[in-house]
DNA sequence: TACATAGATGTAATCGATTACACGAAAGTA
DNA sequence: TACTTTCGTGTAATCGATTACATCTATGTA
């Protein structure tokens, strides 16, 4: 119903040229002080409200900022996207969401379409390391778009990320079951093409190595983030001449999953088996036998993405600052692997 | 560094304007084919990528749609958006993310800011019912912007919404308990002023009237959605002259510290006391003990309020069409509410 | 041959805001 | 009095794409 007002019809209105509304609108210092007044008053009166679409075709920036995850439905996702919302709001950016369902053709579809719309910065967590394809990401740094990584990183000259210090996270969890008594340490692993689950990994092994404990490969069971798949690890791992004593997931889910299978055969957790995750999930804290796990800090991840975007967005240098943020990991010791 | 190719780059180097350029790339049948041939040519060739921004500012439509939700992180809103963004993606609309944190405030700036940024669509869920400061709402119904509420509904005429039935899904569920032989159902309320909560509220009352069981007032304890407060309403319900033997929450955090709760002072469930939650939360699933919840299926809710959006975007007619969405719940029966 | 018609392309306005440059009036300076 | 500044506004181009209307050419028809 009501006509869109411009700054047009308040110029007609008050007999004088869109310019010098514009100018007025803007605290432009070369404009009168009564014009300026009454230029405002008049605008409030009209319900001007400013059309964000023709400034950003003029400006080239649309105050929108892009980000894709895999998923959003997941809580460490949603959480990072809540602390981009939060620290990016008081700045005038909207917060565009893209998902890719692991899908390396909707990752490159999703930049594809963030640039055509026109961010101002891509914010992401990767899909797939080893995507070639990369003509997309080659496209995002020509246009000159700040891109930052988050979590899921990937080694591109000029591009900054934060990450949590994943190695830190499985030498701390895994030296803490070597603690609890553990001897026989498996490690349910993540996609190793995924620098996050190759230094969980990595720090598992080191972990292992420092304190004199032998590292085998069948230990090493790769699984998907879900709770099936922890409980098909299980009946593996069991099936070994010497089944091991302790179980560090890279994936909560997949913990969990463990834990179902292993109290369905009877084995006394923690005195018999110690399990422990990776991501802090919700209900790794709720249970009865709550989980312990490794905290990523997502909302922090998150804000710290938005800030280091922030820091990119107006430096008009061409200089690249490649900025990497580390975010220290906080092993939260629960029952799953409390002896003592 | 790679300079912008518009299409009267295109049309320079063809020796042709930009006019027939924007034909050929749009497919209008005017246009000779070898003239489309060559220009669509060119155009890949030359990299060429359509400025959204000015293709919106000329149609008035910037293909973003608005979605508001008191908060992102929590696994119902995320999954709702997961399904708008599923359902929409197709249709070349993008997603902007909003957060209320429950204040009407900045309910009202969100929908300020969307109307600002030209969405093509607001699709949300309310925070404050009683938010008498509606200019907001007034300001996205004149604009005629396609407005549509999902869970958290409020009535405006002409306003589609997408909702469950949680009158049912409060009357299943006490249902549900009363046929465990439960005599004294307890309820733990939400938010009356919002109507999911009054009517699940309302189908506990009913059901227990069907029932010839009486409602007692003292019953009916409000909580905030969270693990701290089901506990303190067990200590209040605990210290009645006939307390409890079971309690239907209208949140699942609220129910899982009820659950504690009991579970402390050495209450056995489902033997002794029966609980049923509302949202099913993940957590309900994966504890040992399990608890009873009614399933919102919040990616149905979350596609479904997309199409909604699709069927009345396109109707330039000024007759609003006042569609009224109302999803099945479903009673998710687990340990925590199964004598037998 | 003369004229209507279809086909292909060019011209220019438009969406709404910003801004370099131009211009007239008032004020300051010598 | 004559000339330079300063101040406040107007003029018009610009961002990139779309599209109504105009124009021109080639073809069809009587």
């Amino acid at each position: 119903m009501s006509e869109k007002i411009t700054i047009y019809d308040i110029a007609e209105k008050l007999n004088i040229t869109a310019a010098t509304v514009s100018r007025a609108l803007n605290n432009n210092p070369k404009i009168k002080e009564s014009t300026r007044e009454l230029v405002i008053k008049t605008a409030a009166a009209m319900n001007y409200k400013q059309n964000k679409l023709a400034l950003a075709l003029k400006s080239g920036r649309s105050n929108n900022i892009g980000v894709i995850v895999p998923r959003i439905d997941s809580n460490f996702f949603a959480s990072v996207i809540r602390g981009i919302e939060e620290e990016l709001h008081p700045h005038g950016y909207q917060v565009i969401i893209c998902q890719t369902h692991e899908s390396p053709k909707r990752e490159n579809e999703n930049l594809y379409t963030l640039i055509d719309a026109q961010v101002d910065g891509i914010l992401m967590s990767v899909t797939d390391v080893t995507n070639e394809n990369d003509g997309a990401f080659r496209n995002v740094l020509e246009k000159n778009v700040p891109l930052i990584f988050f979590d899921r990183s990937k080694h591109i000259d000029g591009v900054s990320s934060v990450t949590i210090n994943d190695f830190k996270g499985g030498y701390l969890t895994t030296k803490h079951l070597i603690n609890e008594g553990c001897r026989c340490i498996a490690h349910l692993s993540g996609d190793q093409s995924l620098e996050i689950f190759k230094n969980r990994f990595l720090g598992y092994k080191q972990a292992l190595l420092d304190n004199g404990m032998i590292f085998k490969e069948e230990y090493v069971i790769p699984v998907k983030s879900m709770v099936e798949a922890g409980k098909e690890a299980v009946d593996i791992l069991l099936q070994l001449e010497t089944p091991p004593d302790a179980i560090f997931s890279s994936s909560d889910f997949a913990a969990l999953g463990a834990i179902q299978e292993l109290k369905e055969r009877n084995i006394s957790i923690p005195k018999d088996f110690c399990v422990a995750g990776f991501s802090n999930e919700p209900f790794t804290k709720f249970m009865e036998l709550s989980i312990t796990s490794v905290d990523q800090s997502p909302l922090e991840m998150g804000k710290m993405s938005a800030r280091v975007f922030l820091e990119q967005v107006d430096k008009t240098d061409t200089i690249k600052i490649e900025k990497k943020v580390v975010l220290a990991p906080e092993l939260h010791i629960r029952k799953s692997s409390s002896k003592n």
